[in-house]
DNA sequence: CAACTTAACGAATTACATTCGTTTTACTAT
DNA sequence: ATAGTAAAACGAATGTAATTCGTTAAGTTG
């Protein structure tokens, strides 16, 4: 017993142990998490306070290591690969999505993500007033899609339904991630088509 | 002891006795339940089995009791309605958002939603092969946002933020509810904008 | 009225997270 | 080097909730 020669736990190795539970399981107990750090639960403690930093260290550790892909010169564009990359961070774990929308916390990767995304705004004349407005909408359309892949197949339940209209479309959008990618795109494309239409014609090309 | 004369507990009753204490705490226990309605917590087991199915009795009540406003001619007007209301459904119980998320079920309520947005968007020539998927869009982006109103003040903290751009954005965007339901509508407007787009010219007035 | 079901209770159990004291080792300053 | 402090593990104990089960009394049905 005593302190080891060499450290058997860091929050990183933590977080990890406890992604990989969420991944399979869909929860994760501290038990689960020391046993599978070969530790006995109350040496978690000596890292983090709990099981919420424990989430916290998982979200952290999601957003880290996605290498930046080139800015496409078009505003709207590297908008676009700004967003897919912040739910394609989610969208690597589903099971976990749920976890984080249950306290909000802002993680420093997601406010650099912001920073970025307001940058881009700016430049491209969204006024100061509606930029967070902005913002909200594009963050709020990622994380209800993220939710959207945690769930898909249960929601949609054609037996459900009342109207044959619903039933149709149901049974003509299949099913699972793909339909899930398929409607982020589509919202994607939406969201972003609208927003020049905010953009003052003045400071666009300041 | 025994079975009281008049019962003391209902599905309703448990489920309105929980949702005040989530209103006023952000949390419930089974204890606290029990007392509020003076009771012995396993006695709500004869009436429904365990916490989520709380929560899930939780989510079919805030849908229950609102009348629906009548539907404006336009059809993204009326969509504007139909997802104002299911937004407002949430924004009655902020804290009760992230519980909500945490397991994805569909209510028998959100159905039927689902079912009247697909009669608008099929009526104004929507293709039945993208119906599913701009639902998809519009439930995201109400989901997303009633998240958005949980958690108002915390995320938006300038003292995180990198860039001058941003800082002065939280400035101007002001806080709480007010800040959430300006993004709620402007996002709103984008998409809703954006829609007719989808629409094939000549099933819109078959 | 008898059989069965329902809805309460209360005690017991279980599953966890969390705290605390102890031990051994590592780091740091003199 | 060495004393002193901090770090990192353990194991036991605590506490909080959820959940289960047997019992009781009152409805309900044939």
């Amino acid at each position: 017993m005593g302190r080891p020669v060499t450290p058997k736990l860091s929050v990183d190795k933590i977080a990890a142990a406890a992604l990989a539970l969420v991944d399979q399981k869909g929860e994760f107990t501290l038990a689960e998490v020391a046993a599978a750090l070969s530790v006995r639960p109350s040496s978690i403690y000596n890292h983090l306070s709990g099981k919420t930093e424990i989430i916290e260290a998982m979200r952290a550790l999601i957003f880290t290591g996605e290498p930046m892909p080139p800015m496409p010169g078009d505003w709207t564009d590297a908008l676009r690969v700004l967003l897919r990359r912040y739910r394609d961070a989610f969208a690597r774990h589903p099971r976990l999505i749920p976890m984080l929308t249950a306290y909000t916390v802002s993680s420093p990767d997601v406010v650099h993500m912001y920073d970025d995304i307001a940058t881009v705004l700016h430049a491209a004349g969204i006024p100061t007033a509606r930029l967070l407005d902005v913002i909200t909408v594009l963050d709020s359309f990622v994380i209800g899609s993220a939710l959207d892949i945690a769930a898909p197949d249960q929601v949609w339940d054609p037996t459900h339904a009342r109207t044959p209209i619903l039933v149709a479309a149901i049974a003509a959008a299949g099913q699972g991630r793909a339909r899930a990618d398929r409607a982020f795109e589509l919202g994607l494309g939406l969201i972003l088509g609208a927003l020049p239409g905010l953009a003052t014609s003045d400071q666009g090309r300041g």
